[in-house]
DNA sequence: TCTCTCACTTC
DNA sequence: TGAAGTGAGAG
């Protein structure tokens, strides 16, 4: 068996630790373990960081390099290494010590997501793209202040339904259109340092939601590597079905460079407040409202600026006609300096000489409660800044922390001060009534390292220990309530995460299925001017959305819409009366966390499931139906478990010929114990971790591990390579072209 | 439902 | 001053 003569490797190329050659390190360790001579080795280049640029878990790289060196001292011929790899990197390839952190994340703005939650969910998008409003803003605490951190959000169907708005609410309207391809949002100041991301409030703003399917402001991942297999892109907007439910994320990822987020861990938060359904028109009137209320871009529309007293204008002009007639008659004269001046109190602005037909009698019928406020705001706005102002609605989308203008002050929507029905949303997804379940957002971790490695459960109390927290942080007043909900996978952890568990949806005849996770990489255009590893990687990007390699069906489930319907009313309906049922939503993402193979939709894809607009039609049978995930159908499966990253590695099952499907067992039954081996295939990412006791789902967890290694993959990871090279050749002309795309489409 | 244009806003 | 972000409304 050869184990170097697959794995081509450019001398003194950074490519040698490129992350999208991540057979590297368990290469290495592999075949030092085993005693072959690595002649790819004196190629390697190690970063100061080697071990974490691989993402090398501690618990598996110490033992690793442990039996490196060891190897070398026992006599594992390390001689013809080469003056330019001494062993010395084997050294530096351990992981450096790092101050644990507890990430904690609190979402802004949270009391505008509540009235946005609380009224509807509705979020426009647009064909040309339009912004998330609210937007999503979050604080982070708890960061390593030194290590460097890349933040990322994506927006994920929350269920696979489609819905529709009747009789003022919204209803499940039958199966959800196929998913679209989705993407990522990394945060412009990625990455940056704990202390950085601490000191501020960490916005993504500039995240666009469109409906345009040919949108060309995303960018594929430019590898071959089976980690992205060009199913992964980033850009400046994220594709969304209109009338479909969707749940964005936020990612805190502990890594100092871009290159090294598909094999890092990823920290993943949900705040089920900011579900919404996007739409291409608004449907719900309070909805409208908040946003005009609340957005300074729709200022025109308030009841205090122009573009509302036009409708409003329009509305009252026949009114106040008959009005004046008959005042007219009624006194004999004209009052229309009365009349006028009136009018000015309540728009100060007007401009148009039709507002001063506008009388305040009318107006007040119109709006009774918008009369005064529009008077005092209007005298107000001239010379106030916008603040927090109980007699102005505040702009809870500036840029100043929540804490001031999020205030419940600022959010008295005097438009909205009586809050009656409406509750739609509430009498869809009851569990989203309770204001306490919206404050705490579940983090999904599936961090290899750190407290999750103590935080070891019993496999059947896992499940309770969740929902512990859950409760713990429920019952937690203010500020703590926000505590995320962790839930750390630790991969070495193994143990604990198997078994039922309580609320989470484990599906049944999962074994052996592949977790992918088809979230294209969505990155900002600030990213281009980073420099470092980003324009690298920026600099192969093709100005092209993901193509297809085979949309895949797997995974289906022939439930009729029907049933899924009722299935997922019944998840949504009941899961919110039960604290060990999860949101049918969250159940996914920590399905996920599992590393359990599933779609947006939460289908399950033995291959890779890749993306484009014509094969929407494949997808949507693999847009399976939701039975597997629903608490109570799958309450009690077990499944093998996979370390969850978005950037999951889709691979085929193999034969068994890879190196590792060797190397693993032979490290199992040697010096490494099982802990280590299931840790071994982490940095690929999507390393299926058993539980302990199914020898049949580790037989398939090695199987699993052998293909990210097979010599299949090398003709690709040649081609990585040589990709790479290029991208490093064209940093320099990448950023002109999303630019050029946008301008190209006016 | 969706798309486009428009008037209006902020920055 | 102009680019870009808004919802309304027509088609």
């Amino acid at each position: 068996m050869s184990l170097s003569m697959r794995d081509p490797v450019i001398p003194g190329t950074s490519m040698a630790y490129h992350p999208f050659l991540p057979h590297r390190a368990p290469d290495f360790a592999m075949s030092a373990v085993l005693g072959h001579q690595p002649p790819f080795f004196p190629a390697l280049t190690l970063p100061p960081n080697g071990a974490t640029a691989l993402s090398l878990p501690g618990a598996l790289a110490k033992p690793i390099m442990d039996q490196l060196v060891g190897a070398a001292e026992t006599g594992i011929p390390f001689s013809s290494l080469g003056p330019q790899a001494p062993l010395r990197p084997l050294k530096a390839m351990e992981p450096e010590e790092e101050v644990e952190d507890d990430p904690k994340v609190h979402l802004e703005a949270k009391e505008l997501w509540d009235q946005f939650h609380k009224r509807g969910t509705e979020m426009v998008i647009t064909k040309s793209g339009r912004r998330m409003f609210p937007p999503f803003k979050v604080r982070c605490s708890g960061l390593d202040k030194k290590a460097k951190y890349i933040l990322l959000m994506d927006i994920i169907a929350a269920d696979d339904c489609r819905y529709k708005f009747h009789n003022s609410r919204w209803m499940v309207a039958g199966k959800a259109d196929p998913e679209m391809p989705k993407r990522m949002y990394i945060h412009p100041d990625s990455p940056a340092t704990g202390e950085q991301w601490m000191s501020k409030v960490v916005t993504f703003h500039k995240l666009k939601l469109t409906n345009n399917i040919s949108d060309k402001h995303g960018f594929n991942w430019p590898s071959d590597h089976p980690a992205w297999q060009g199913n992964y892109s980033f850009g400046t907007q994220t594709i969304l079905n209109s009338m479909h439910k969707y749940q964005p994320r936020f990612h805190i990822v502990r890594a100092n460079d871009i290159l090294k987020l598909p094999y890092s861990t990823f920290r993943t938060y949900l705040f089920p407040e900011t579900e919404f359904i996007a739409v291409t028109a608004y449907q719900n009137d309070k909805i409208t409202q908040l946003k005009i209320d609340n957005n300074p871009f729709a200022k025109g529309f308030r009841d205090t600026g122009n573009g509302r007293r036009e409708k409003r204008k329009q509305l009252t002009l026949q009114s106040m006609r008959v009005f004046d007639e008959r005042h007219k008659k009624e006194t004999g004269t004209s009052d229309e300096s009365s009349s006028e001046h009136a009018t000015f109190s309540c728009f100060a602005q007007a401009s148009s000489p039709a507002v001063s037909t506008v009388g305040t009698s009318n107006l007040k019928d119109l709006c009774p409660s918008e009369a005064e406020s529009d008077a005092e705001a209007e005298s107000k706005e001239e010379h106030v800044p916008e603040t927090c102002d109980a007699a102005k609605i505040s702009t809870t989308t500036s840029e100043e922390p929540s804490r001031d203008k999020g205030s419940p002050d600022c959010l008295k929507l005097h438009l909205f001060g009586a809050e009656t029905s409406g509750r739609s949303r509430d009498n869809a997804r009851p569990d989203k009534a309770s204001p306490d379940s919206r404050h705490s957002p579940a983090t999904i971790s599936s961090s290899t390292r750190g407290p999750g490695a103590e935080e070891r459960r019993s496999p059947g109390r896992e499940g309770s220990a969740v929902v512990a927290k859950a409760e713990e942080a429920r019952a937690l007043p203010g500020k703590e309530a926000f505590v995320p909900l962790h839930m750390h996978s630790d991969a070495a952890a193994a143990a604990h995460l198997q078994g039922p568990l309580p609320g989470l949806g484990f599906a049944p005849g999962l074994a052996g299925q592949q977790f992918f996770n088809g979230h294209p990489l969505f990155l900002h255009p600030g990213q281009f001017a980073m420099g470092s590893a980003f324009s690298s990687m920026a600099a192969g990007m093709g100005p092209l959305l993901a193509t297809v390699s085979g949309a895949s069906s797997g995974g289906v489930s022939g439930l009729d819409s029907t049933a899924m319907a009722s299935a997922a009313a019944a998840a949504q309906g009941l899961s919110g009366t039960s604290a060990a049922t999860l949101p049918f939503h969250l159940q996914q993402h920590v399905l996920a966390s599992q590393g359990l193979a599933m779609s947006p939709f939460g289908s399950l894809f033995p291959y890779p499931y890749t993306y484009m607009a014509a094969a929407a039609a494949a997808s949507s049978a693999a847009a399976s139906s939701s039975v597997h995930r629903h608490p109570f159908l799958s309450l009690n499966s077990m499944r093998p478990r996979l370390r969850y990253s978005p950037y999951s590695i889709p691979v085929p099952v193999p034969d068994g010929g890879g190196l590792l499907g060797a190397a693993l067992p032979a490290m199992a039954a040697g010096t490494l114990d099982a802990k280590a081996t299931a840790l071994a295939a982490s940095p690929a990412s999507v390393s299926a971790m058993d539980s302990g006791s199914e020898l049949n789902s580790r037989s398939s967890t090695l199987s699993s591990i052998t293909v990210s290694l097979s010599p299949k993959l090398c003709s690709e990871k040649e081609a990585a390579t040589s990709e790479l090279q290029s991208i490093q050749r064209l940093v320099s002309g990448l950023e002109a072209k999303p630019e050029r795309s946008r301008s190209g489409s006016p």
